[in-house]
RNA sequence: GGCUGGAUGGCAGAGUGGUCAUGCAGCGGACUGCAACUCCGUGUACGCCGGUUCGAUUCCGACUCCAGCCUCCA
């Protein structure tokens, strides 16, 4: 029974999708004016791991997920890289999807663009105007009365009064009210613009996730998810948008994962704590950090230190001695041993990657026994770790070439490498310890850990 | 100030009303020519104060501290 935790009633509650055995699930994505950086690939691992493991578990999923190709950022920083916006936008979606492939995160199935869904967030603005729950200003802007929408703020528990006094929202003069928020911004002379009844403008950034989600999924569906700071007030607005226009509930269920931290605050572009994906990757296997991320429930918070990584490097390491110890069967099947079971139980409940990752260890624990025993249980042990690996993306490459990793500049070759372990092998065999220690630690200094088995010498890098 | 979460062993991180999380690191042993890998063994951990209970880290209440959101941000 899959339970899954809900901002909307901030309890875990069993999932009962709208059309049995379907899921539609709708993530906001990113705006795309520079590269992604690890909190981006929190949420993008978070929802992959959430689509490999229900589709794993029969569910067929339609997952979503936007791009932003329009905002003021993106404006403001093609303007200061003098280039377009089209090309600054095609540069980062690009560069976010090869960020992606690397992290084994697999593309969603619509990945809808803000600019090709124009004419769905026009016609979406103009029903919430005929309905009364928009206007468009002096200005040339279209506002949304929020105070209009009687259940704003239900989602982030906020009472309209608080906001109201608290308003930290600049005062705008053609506004009737300074918690109204913006639908269709007019555009400035010489920006990117669309016509539309109101005037040249853009749409503003809520309205885009309502127009898309609907043209994706329909007016009600199943998840919505998004990143830490999506709640108030993207979700709340999208919310107001949708459920005004369609005159029907929005999302079913609200995820949100957790913030990723740099010492003790949350990394984020305004505060240029940041880390980008590509440059962790300059450090670490995709997979370590992926594994680094999965370590901890999605909507935690994950502290970013090198430990962390470093430590999942060395988990990393024992799954993949243990699977380089034994060839996998092709199957598992005639296993009775309850890992399985265990580990969907701890997927089941709000997607506990924590839980199943600590069911994994202790079928590591059991392969490798049954490797050491000479069992033959063990192939069936390691393709039971690797299919179960698999539903959340991880343990699926080659163990020898995850241990092995890649030589980076000034690293000793494969063929290097080799030569000198039969070198040592030879002095072994001649009992020239002195001479075979000599060789080890040549190697050791350049970082190269050897493993003497029955089957032969093999090696890997120290990452 | 309001709304959400959180405080667990050296570190990371699950979970539970009464027996084990798990990983990394450490220590002892086995294996090994020596190592590495692996195996076996090894830790009076649950922020503070009250309450409920035969028994609370787990339930309830107060307190302290931390984080996220309340403004563009995943």
């Amino acid at each position: 029974m899959l339970h899954i935790y809900n901002t909307l009633t901030n309890s875990k509650t069993i999932f009962t999708p709208i059309e049995p055995g379907k899921i539609r699930m709708y993530v906001c994505g990113v705006t795309v004016y520079d590269y992604c950086h690890i909190g981006h690939a929190r949420v993008m691992v978070a929802f992959d791991v959430i689509t490999r493991y229900l589709r794993a578990r029969g569910w067929d999923v339609d997952y979503v997920r936007n791009i932003t190709d329009v905002d003021d950022k993106i404006i403001r920083r093609a303007a200061e890289n003098n280039e377009g916006v089209d090309q600054l936008t095609e540069r980062m979606i690009a560069a976010m999807h090869e960020d992606e492939d690397r992290l084994s995160v697999l593309r969603p199935d619509q990945e809808p663009r803000a600019t090709a869904h124009i004419d769905d967030i026009i016609e979406m603005i103009q029903t919430l105007i005929d309905k009364g729950y928009a206007y468009a200003a002096e200005n040339g802007d279209v506002y949304y009365r929020v105070e209009k929408f009687e259940s704003y703020g239900r989602l982030t528990n906020k009472v309209i009064e608080d906001l109201r006094s608290g308003a930290r929202v600049e005062v705008e003069e053609a506004k009737e009210s300074p918690l109204d928020f913006v639908l269709w911004k007019a555009a400035k002379p010489g920006e990117v613009s669309w016509d539309t009844p109101w005037g040249q403008g853009r749409p503003g950034w809520h309205i885009e996730c309502s127009a898309m989600s609907k043209c994706c999924l329909g007016d009600t569906f199943d998840i919505h998810g998004g990143g830490p700071d999506l709640p108030f007030p993207h979700h709340e607005n999208e919310i107001a948008q949708s459920e005004a226009a369609n005159g029907c509930a929005y999302a079913h269920y609200w995820m949100h994962a957790g913030p990723v931290r740099m010492g003790a605050e949350k990394m984020s572009k305004s505060l240029g704590n940041f880390f980008t994906i590509r440059e962790v990757l300059k450090h670490y296997n995709p997979e370590v950090v992926r594994y680094f991320l999965s370590a901890v429930h999605y909507r935690s918070y994950i502290d970013y230190s090198e430990d962390s990584l470093k430590e999942a490097q060395s988990a990393l390491e024992r799954f993949y001695q243990a699977l380089a110890s034994v060839d996998a069967a092709d199957t598992a099947t005639g296993l009775e041993n309850g890992f399985e079971a265990r580990f969907y139980e701890a997927m089941d409940d709000d997607f506990n990657t924590p839980r199943a990752l600590a069911v994994l260890f202790e079928l590591v624990s059991e392969l490798n026994k049954a490797v050491r025993e000479g069992s033959d249980d063990a192939p069936l042990l390691a393709a039971q770790l690797k299919q179960l690996g698999g539903m959340i993306g991880l343990l699926q490459q080659d163990p020898k070439a995850f241990l092995q990793g890649s030589a980076g500049e000034g690293d000793l070759a494969a063929e290097e490498i080799e030569a000198l372990i039969d070198q040592r092998n030879q002095a072994r065999k001649d009992r020239d310890f002195a001479e075979a220690d000599r060789v080890r630690d040549l190697l050791a200094a350049n970082g190269i850990v050897l493993k003497d088995s029955r089957e032969g010498t093999s090696w890997y890098r120290e990452q």
